[in-house]
DNA sequence: TATTTGACCAAGA
DNA sequence: ATCTTGGCCAAAT
């Protein structure tokens, strides 16, 4: 069968993800085997594929948000809406960093 | 095919 | 603490 894409990994990857927890992009190229941070975060750009993505699962190695926050209006609804989602699964967000980062990190 | 870009990362000033 | 520089990889144009 083709190879699939690396968005697709990264896709089917941060689905992998158990609830309450986050993940890096770091920990999400490397766990692919590569290094392509960018490229995950670049993939996650407009995540093409939708809600079966939770990108906002997704956080810079810093335990700071990456893009809802970072590069995007905070103040937007959309953003403001994921915060609250991570929130509601146990990650506390204070500002635009995670609190208890470590202790949500995904690990599997 | 080549160039640009990007929600990154780490280190240095 | 913030800003800059260099490096990394893949996708989009």
């Amino acid at each position: 069968m083709p190879p699939k894409s690396f968005n697709e990994k990264i896709y089917k990857l941060l689905k992998k993800v158990p609830k309450g927890k986050v993940t890096t992009y770091k920990l999400l190229a490397e766990a692919l085997g590569t290094k392509a941070y960018r490229a995950v975060g670049q993939a996650m750009r407009c995540n093409p594929y939708a809600p079966e993505v939770p990108c906002h699962r997704c956080v810079s190695s810093d335990g700071k948000i990456g893009g809802f926050s970072g590069s995007i209006d905070p103040n937007s609804k959309e953003v403001r809406r994921k915060m609250k989602m991570l929130k509601g699964e146990g990650i506390k967000t204070k500002g635009n960093k995670i609190v208890d980062f470590e202790k949500v990190v995904w690990m599997d």
